[in-house]
DNA sequence: CGAAAAACCTGGCAGC
DNA sequence: TGCTGCCAGGTTTTTC
């Protein structure tokens, strides 16, 4: 599920009821998510203040005072919700009880996702892994045309290349080339300039567009149903094959791309 | 070496 | 009702 704006709601939507808290106690279901979470380390951050929150590529980070840090990932079905009592539902492997007595649960149907904790300064290869998220600086067209002017790769499977820019999934990317009018499988070599500056622009409108959506949930977010990385928002192409195109009528098509399915308008998106 | 496919895991849904 | 096969918003590991 969980795209760079389902990680930024997500992330938004736990701040306020955890910053300045600290955990009482931490329940430990079924540990063995992407990575095992190791239940020696749980003492590292009971009992000590919650500084901040934050968001890195598609992962959350919980910083505590003495600098250890919760690395969180959602994977493909992950989410966390904030909860007035510990009720645990099904696929519910992990729960973080607050001294505001509140928890913090992670709910998880595939386990693809993951929670660790790691300590500050700590070499961490699944953060380093991930390049600028479209946001940043970083993620400049220079850059963006230094990483694909050599590559024989589909720009479908390039946005889905954290490597090279982090925080697009498979949603966004879908709907990131139609809003470009670029075919999902025009080869990363064959990128101007000013092409790679259309997909950086609406990269940032279209994660944006989304994080705002989303926005709109949290105010329900203590609500233990609330789940705000599943908002819906208005889309394009993504999930509409066989339906006409928004922008000129055309049937909406479904292609296989590095087993991922990508959709898009075959008349819109010529380039 | 880069690029594509397989792997991890559970559940929903269409079709028979 | 039940079985089969396919699909799912991610990422790493294996294979070609």
């Amino acid at each position: 599920m969980p795209e760079l704006p389902e990680v930024e709601t997500t992330k938004r939507g736990i701040e306020p009821h955890i910053v300045k808290k600290s955990i009482d106690s931490i329940y430990i279901g079924k540990n063995d998510l992407r990575i095992k979470f190791n239940k020696n380390q749980k003492n590292n951050i009971l009992d000590t203040k919650i500084l901040g929150v934050r968001r890195r590529a598609k992962y959350i980070l919980v910083d505590f005072k003495n600098k250890y840090s919760l690395l969180i990932h959602l994977g493909m079905t992950g989410n966390l919700r904030v909860a007035d009592n510990l009720s645990l539902d099904k696929h519910d492997h992990m729960a973080f009880s607050l001294n505001s007595k509140k928890h913090l649960i992670y709910n998880d149907v595939r386990r693809f996702g993951l929670i660790l904790i790691i300590k500050e300064g700590e070499k961490i290869e699944l953060l380093e892994n991930n390049g600028p998220d479209p946001f940043e600086e970083a993620a400049n067209y220079k850059y963006f045309l230094g990483k694909i002017e050599n590559s024989k790769s589909t720009i479908k499977s390039i946005l889905l290349n954290n490597k090279i820019i982090s925080g697009i999934g498979n949603i966004y990317a879908c709907e990131i080339l139609f809003a470009s009018k670029i075919s999902p499988s025009k080869i990363g070599s064959s990128f101007t300039e000013d092409e790679c500056k259309i997909i950086l622009k609406n990269s940032k409108k279209i994660l944006n567009k989304a994080i705002n959506a989303g926005g709109t949930t949290l105010n329900d977010y203590l609500n233990a149903e609330a789940k705000p990385g599943y908002f819906k928002i208005h889309l394009n192409v993504y999930d509409r094959e066989g339906k006409d195109c928004k922008n000129c009528g055309e049937k909406i098509k479904r292609i296989v791309q590095n087993g991922r399915s990508t959709f898009f308008c075959s008349k819109c998106q010529l380039k």
